[in-house]
DNA sequence: CTATACTGTATACACCATATACAATTGTTG
DNA sequence: CAACAATTGTATATGGTGTATACAGTATAG
């Protein structure tokens, strides 16, 4: 564990070690061989490993070996592999937040946070697979809250109002990170070698619903739309867009009530 | 594994073996002793001990010594952990599916979905914990994608967007889900023994987070909005019917949109 | 120089999902 | 009825996991 950790306050103690590190509050130690591994080291590692072949590859004996040393070795760095994962989450979350362009509106503005998060997503499909534990308590994550606060600042909302407006967005990008991580994995699992069709349960599906059990899923599946048998990406886009001006456009509706006086 | 496979067509046998039972198409063979154990019981079983005591502690193994077998009579009934998860979550949607009240709005209706399907994730706080492996595929749950559509089934929208629109919805369901369980989490982490106050890392962040880094979010942090000191659930609700209300507040709009003739 | 604190390693443990082989039990078929 | 075949529950074994612990080597502080 490198250095005795620099933490005067009791409650800075409380957060996870991952958490600690992420915000610099261990500090290296001066005695004793200086180490040749790294926390960065590692995580970069754990990323790569998951990029190439997904978090289920992530053990500690897998990254350990990526570099050459043995599995505990990590440990003298990482308390545990729960930390390594919030660690992964966290260098994911390193991102290039835009300056704000002064002229756009909020709804543009907001459209680009919720396209950045995404993005994180479909870059590393392990992303969505680690759950998640609580509220964000790492320096860049809780960027990506400060950020959406800002495009919200002058907008006639209470703070409670703005952070479920936040909580509602990013759980949004994150809940279409899932479908595409979803819809990434049974193209490729459709591009194995005997899998005849992009669409892996469509067939079955068609068998097995009745329309007197499912009439109003019945006809959708019926018209392939359920199934999305043409493996039709454009189509999964415009879902996003559409969920995400609904969300855009109940908002617009809540503030044009407000600034109308009315409610 | 009860019974020869009753199968027909090819794409059935593509199904998980989860969802095969779940349809019904794995029937009961005559010949040799009939089983003590059952599906339903090991599934049972399974949901009693994700109840008490979260989804980690299903195990096959306390599973079967549950139930006062050994771990490997569950594998001839279920192949695989995955399918039982499956199974667990199929019986978790196993619900009565209110007649449909004429009367209500589609507002109120889908209101109404949304809120059971909460309510499944309050009563199984596991339910969050297992991984989304693509899209429904097993009766109960596909019920709870027929239900709004037919709450949709009159209103000007396509079939993409009545299906991106019940995603939406069951999206929200589960990330308040989601939300919830942390907070759960959280509070039962509060009361454990030598943890003085309900908030777990609040005082941390406080210490952490300067008004130069985080401008907009740190004002909500310090008047305890991020946090939420009180510990005070009154709060989440409203959350709740915050972001949902927009949800639906942005449907409306584009059904005004659509009606009114305009786009 | 000595004591101390750190590093990387080797070993060990408990647990996990699951493949396989086997004895016991039952229904079906000759 | 007897022989067969299918199915059940079990015991055992394999290769994986995260991690506790003890240890030898090494660099710094006093």
């Amino acid at each position: 564990m490198s250095g005795n950790d620099g933490i005067s306050d009791d409650s800075l103690e409380s957060l996870p070690h991952g958490a600690q590190i992420a915000w610099g509050l261990v500090k290296p130690s001066t005695r004793g061989p200086k180490g040749e591994l790294s926390v960065d080291k590692i995580v970069e590692a754990a990323i790569g490993i998951a990029d190439r072949e997904g978090l289920s590859a992530v053990s500690m004996n897998r990254v350990a070996s990526s570099l050459g040393f043995t599995t505990m070795s990590l440990y003298r760095y990482i308390k545990s592999k729960d930390d390594l994962l919030l660690l992964m989450m966290e260098a994911a979350c390193d991102l290039p937040i835009p300056e704000e362009p002064e002229g756009a509106g909020w709804r543009d503005r907001l459209k680009a946070y919720v396209g950045l998060c995404i993005e994180v997503m479909r870059k590393h499909g392990w992303f969505t697979d680690i759950p998640i534990q609580g509220v964000p308590i790492t320096p860049n994550n809780l960027k990506l809250v400060d950020w959406p606060l800002r495009v919200l600042r002058d907008l006639p909302l209470t703070d409670y109002e703005k952070m479920s407006t936040v909580l509602l967005l990013s759980g949004y990008s994150r809940f279409y990170g899932v479908l595409m991580r979803d819809m990434d994995r049974a193209m490729s699992a459709g591009a194995d070698p005997d899998s005849f069709s992009g669409e892996k349960y469509g067939a079955a599906l068609r068998l097995l619903m009745t329309p007197e059990r499912y009439p109003d899923l019945y006809p959708l599946v019926e018209r392939g739309v359920y199934t999305e048998d043409d493996g039709n990406k454009d189509e999964a886009q415009d879902d996003f867009s559409f969920g995400l001006d609904r969300i855009l456009d109940g908002i617009e509706a809540l503030l044009a009530r407000r600034s109308s006086g009315e409610k």
